[in-house]
DNA sequence: GATCCGTGGGG
DNA sequence: TCCCCAAGGAT
């Protein structure tokens, strides 16, 4: 196991990228902004978001004084808004909660709306130095190949894996720290999903997957539809109301424009898109109002808007 | 445990 | 072009 550590972390000393929320000076809440981007997306989406968010919102009261609607406006393209809306709630109850300061224990992380048990031990692990089994996607994979033998893992998280994770694990508290850090990102970069890069690999002497003959996935992951979903219609809900400086009426979202006899000020691109979906109206009202339901929108003077 | 929730770059 | 899937979480 020693063995596994210097090779892996030794390789991250070398190879690692050079990311803002890895300088030590960064901070607790800069590490938990850029936990919740990065659940399910790339970094390098991330990356001029999470810049403009710290340099306006350095800290969890600067966030939590705003309306949530501000969160989610600046939020972007970067996908699943949902998280924009908890991140500004975790920002409120940290101000009420914690004094302003992101808590650094991963009971108190995990009770934060938007953290889940990865997040919660990567930002006790990554802002505040400490021991925690932190288990995402790459270090799963890594686990699966390198020690389990397996293309890919389970479907969803067993305690096998956590088990295994937490076996694997350095004793002490910096080295733990680096561990992680160190197999997630070799997971990014070379043990990837698809075609990974076996040949820059700093253990794949040591690959379970590789001595195996690389077997096939055992199961084959089923994609998540797109076209013609209710989330589509939702972003494309969505990217209308982030740019609207007004509420927006309800019926620019159920007939085109050119039917309505004007062109909306400032909405006309997003708008044309989500009517290029031709949603059938049971759907548009669907999507729309899961949108109330979840926060992410509101009605004012009858039209729709972000939450104020 | 299965589903739902956005987006866009790369193979 | 199409399809895969990326530092998950909540229900």
């Amino acid at each position: 196991m020693e063995f596994l550590h210097r090779r892996i972390t030794g390789w991250f000393a070398e190879t690692a990228r050079d990311l803002p929320w890895r300088d030590p000076g960064c901070g607790a809440w800069g590490v938990l902004v850029s936990e919740i981007m990065l659940q399910q997306t790339p970094v390098v989406r991330v990356l001029p978001v999470w810049e403009e968010w710290l340099k306006r919102w350095p800290t969890p009261a600067g966030l939590a004084a705003e309306p949530a609607g501000e969160a989610v406006r600046n939020w972007g393209r970067l996908g699943y808004p949902r998280r924009a809306l908890r991140l500004h709630a975790a920002a409120t109850a940290i101000v009420e909660n914690h004094n302003g300061r992101v808590p650094d224990t991963y009971t108190e992380l995990l009770a934060l709306p938007g953290v889940g048990s990865y997040t919660a031990a990567a930002v006790a692990a990554f802002a505040y130095g400490r021991r925690e089994t932190v288990v995402d996607t790459n270090i799963r994979r890594v686990h699966a190949r390198l020690v389990a033998g397996a293309a890919l893992p389970a479907p969803a998280l067993t305690a096998a894996e956590m088990r295994l994770a937490a076996s694997l694990l350095p004793d002490d508290d910096a080295a733990s720290v680096r561990w992680n850090a160190a197999v997630m990102e070799l997971g990014a970069l070379v043990c990837t999903a698809r075609a990974p890069k076996c040949a820059d690999c700093p253990v794949k002497d040591s690959c379970a997957w590789r001595a195996a003959g690389e077997p096939p996935p055992s199961y084959v992951p089923k994609g998540q539809a797109w076209h013609g979903t209710d989330r589509q219609v939702r972003g494309a809900v969505m990217a209308v109301l982030r740019l609207a400086d007004a509420p927006v009426p309800a019926e620019m979202f159920l007939q085109p424009p050119a039917d309505l006899g004007f062109a909306p000020e400032g909405i006309g691109v997003p708008l044309a898109a989500l009517h290029r979906l031709n949603s059938a109206p049971e759907q548009l009202e669907r999507a729309m109002s899961g949108l109330l339901t979840d926060g992410l929108a509101e009605i004012h003077d009858g039209g729709y808007r972000l939450p104020a």
